[in-house]
DNA sequence: TGTACATCAGTGAACGCGCGTTCACTGATGTAC
DNA sequence: TGTACATCAGTGAACGCGCGTTCACTGATGTAC
């Protein structure tokens, strides 16, 4: 959570009259409400309590509910983003490490805030065909596409790097998803997340593929 | 939607004080709202109101929302499970293709019913620890562990099949989930999903194993 | 340095809304005799 | 075959609730002169 407040030591008892950047904490505080109670049940009233303002303050940032709700997904995936790009770069360029690194930090990411994942892959139509959501979240597939690129040493626009980054990031996903709902197997414990996606990872990617032509897979 | 009412031809016109299997019809209306609404947006009101009743009615057959959600939710995983295990039955047992059989119901029932499918792996813990919720749940776990084993030629209680089973399920999660968000690669299409499936699934479940002791993978 | 003014962020009261849930009631049904 | 009665599914009016949003307003701020 970013603190953006003015100079104050506290939060609302010295403010005045004037917040500082109301904009940018209301995300904030939607951010977490969401993760406290989910996205269909935190109010926009509450957050304005908290952040310490009227009920009718919002409305001079945000147009109106969902356009709140687009602002805070698009900060969200571009957290995601980040952490993902970290995850990647922290290891050497081109490696088996650095594809699990994002997908680790995927993981890492919804189990840390599953209200925001399950928002960012959520039902609202609103939400996820705005293209400020659109966008943030090619960024973030950008990350998972790179990095499997430089694995297979190909350029990133390649159909087989981009294919292969779908499919693993769809058992990243899956598995982030199951991992936050806690369907783990009883009696049969699966093996550690790092190994785990190092051994999908192979297994997507080791496949041999024609280098030259942009055709098979 | 089964139809459980009386005789009669209609819907509402005839239907006199008592209804008929009010309890059963309220559940599949629900099922449908919240294949219209989400699961947020849906409200008993208006699913009394269609089904011909007052607000006041599904009281006499739930203790209160979440009670309906529960039962909701709970024949949501039978439908389910009963087409995966037809996807399962349709095929030769213990072939590869009964097993893609099982993960492509899985896909469409996500497909077909995404409200229902969001539900059931929705954030309410009142939901989600529910006890018959999660026997329900067990029970379609059952029949891609099953399907797995057989393919395997293993019991479904030993360890490989179930963790197997499970990798295998995470991947057809993701992808289903990606799927009916309709986040597909540009200019790079996946396989079609009989091909897809059947790919991932020689890729996770034709690794040598041991099979006699129950411990490695 | 001082003043007039435009700008606009935040106020706080008000609105209409539809919801979940309750409750005393009524009408239909089955059964015991 | 008829009657008395228990049961309980469904009624419909009412409740309190908190929400999203609007609106005329006020106070703080920056700037032109």
């Amino acid at each position: 959570m970013s603190d953006t407040a003015g100079a104050g030591a506290g939060r609302k008892p010295d403010r005045g009259y004037h917040h500082g950047d109301l904009r940018a904490e209301l995300i904030d505080e939607v951010s977490r409400l969401i993760e406290r109670d989910g996205v269909d049940k935190f109010s926009i009233a509450e957050a304005a309590r908290n952040v310490g303002v009227s009920s009718g303050a919002p409305y001079k940032h945000f147009q109106d509910r969902t356009d709140l709700l687009v602002h805070v997904v698009a900060a969200g995936v571009d957290r995601m983003r980040e952490a993902m790009a970290h995850g990647r770069d922290s290891q050497p360029r081109g490696s088996m490490e650095a594809v699990c690194g994002v997908g680790l930090a995927y993981l890492e990411f919804a189990v840390a805030s599953p209200g925001m994942f399950r928002l960012i892959f959520g039902s609202n139509e609103k939400l996820s065909q705005n293209a400020l959501c659109v966008e943030a979240g090619g960024r973030a597939f950008g990350v998972v596409n790179d990095a499997v690129a430089a694995y297979l040493g190909i350029p990133a626009t390649h159909e087989v790097a981009i294919r292969r980054a779908h499919i693993l990031w769809r058992f990243v996903h899956g598995h982030s998803f199951l991992t936050l709902d806690k369907r783990q197997p009883e009696n049969a414990p699966l093996p550690p997340n790092q190994e785990l996606l190092e051994e999908m990872g192979r297994g997507i990617l080791d496949a041999p593929f024609d280098r030259g032509a942009d055709k098979p897979d």
